[in-house]
RNA sequence: GGAGGGGUGGGAGAGUGGUUAAAUCCACCAGACUGUAAAUCUGGCCGCUUUGCGUACGUUGGUUCGAAUCCAACCCCCUCCA
């Protein structure tokens, strides 16, 4: 059986930058994290050991997309989202908060919770906090996040406070359920809303730590509001979020997102962006993101990174790559979205040695010169 | 030789008198994608000095205010018969 309880240890810091290491009885996940986003039950168009290979300690799941199809249920009959998709290692999973956004057109909110349409077959279904956070333990996530809502970028100040309120509420209705079912060793984040308005991040963030929860999130980002606005919140909610506990930026981002918000003391990220990208045909390279479909790698012999460790990055050439995609092929998404994955894990990986070393600040200097993206 | 069918933009293929520089699909050229309704979506795709002009639906000629659409001749392709 598993054992051992979940704890964050924080390590070296540089700047508002920390390392550390988030302990959990499935492993270990050194931060900053980049997890990789498995919404219904893979990592898309690639194997669990090749996800692992690329340095990934974590990965997501979604709490809305499972409990349709194949149902939360039934995945615990088979042993748990872990042996159902043979990922041993931890797994995050979404509450389904995120879909209250992007299924807006399918839901209705209530106090009580959400109601959504399925986006499958048209059947309802009923979100609530306890509903939640029951499915994300019949999955057996070992990280588990509050229902909430995330609005999107620009929104009033009322209605922003509002929904807010009805986050914190919910989060203190995921923590009482959290409790009666959850397994030792599984932790419940709570989520900080209030859009782009320092007094109702700050208000959200005191809520949560009353209610206590053993690390800390930051949602309704990377939603419409542009880098600089983003970074901007950043620099009023980081610094009063707890110290001794990990800040999870969700849904963020594309490179420069994440490196930015590293300087600024984010320690795990996840985002779709290395993986849909991966399949839509671009890949990040260390000189910035390229469209392999573009006709100019038709004849290109060169692949997307000769020193990499990663076959996808190192074996195969831009002109094939190119053909690939051109002819249809599945292969082309896979190696693609393997490439990215690479890219990520490496920049964190970067990330966490410039932070141990002291040294970030010359490792963003490097990352501005090659890519030309400003972040700090 | 006879009978019938057909020739439309890179390809396939709509369109049978004006609202047609010509549907749609493919190919091609780009762009987007941030807690995944996404192997998806969007734009461009005859030329030019681009709110316009010029060319264009096998060729030539004709009818008409107006033709890819109607008429004539010619060229070419396909099917069947001999």
């Amino acid at each position: 059986m598993l054992s051992g309880a979940f704890s964050f240890s924080l390590g070296a810091t540089d700047g508002a930058a920390r390392c550390g290491v988030i302990s959990t009885p499935r492993g270990d996940i050194a931060t900053p994290a980049f997890m990789p986003v498995g919404t219904a039950g893979t990592v898309k168009a690639m194997l669990p050991d090749h996800v692992r290979a690329t340095g990934a300690d974590i990965v997501l799941g979604n709490t809305y997309h499972l409990m349709l199809r194949p149902g939360a249920e039934r995945v615990a009959a088979l042993g748990g989202l872990h042996t159902f998709m043979n990922w041993p290692r931890p797994i995050l999973t979404d509450s389904g908060g995120f879909q209250v956004m992007s299924l807006s057109k399918l839901r209705k909110l209530t106090e009580e919770g959400v109601s959504f349409q399925s986006h499958i077959d048209g059947s309802k279904h009923m979100l609530t906090p306890e509903r939640s956070i029951e499915i994300q333990c019949l999955l057996g996530a070992d990280i588990q996040m509050q229902l909430d809502e995330c609005p999107a970028i620009p929104i009033a100040e009322d209605a922003a406070r509002e929904s807010m309120l009805l986050s914190a509420r919910w989060a203190a209705r995921s923590k009482a359920a959290f409790e009666e079912t959850s397994a030792p060793g599984q932790a419940l984040f709570g989520i900080v809303q209030g859009a782009n308005y320092e007094t109702l991040r700050r208000e959200s963030l005191d809520k949560l730590m009353e209610i206590g929860f053993p690390g800390y999130a930051i949602g309704g980002l990377a939603v419409g509001e542009g880098r600089d606005e983003m970074f901007r919140v950043l620099d009023f909610t980081c610094p009063h979020m707890p110290r001794e506990k990990p800040r999870y930026l969700m849904g963020v981002g594309k490179p420069a997102d994440i490196v930015g918000a590293v300087a600024r003391g984010v320690d795990m990220f996840d985002c779709v962006a290395p993986t849909r990208s991966g399949r839509h045909g671009q890949a990040w390279t260390r000189s910035g993101p390229v469209n392999i479909k573009n006709a100019q790698f038709a004849d290109d012999p060169t692949p997307l990174d000769p020193a990499s460790d990663c076959p996808a990055s190192r074996d195969y050439s831009k002109a094939y790559l190119h053909h690939l995609f051109r002819a249809g092929e599945y292969l082309g998404p896979m190696l693609l979205t393997w490439h990215n994955l690479q890219y990520y894990q490496d920049l964190m990986a970067g990330l966490r040695t410039a932070i141990a070393a002291g040294s970030l600040a010359d490792f963003i200097a490097g990352f501005k010169a090659e890519t030309g993206e400003t972040v700090v």
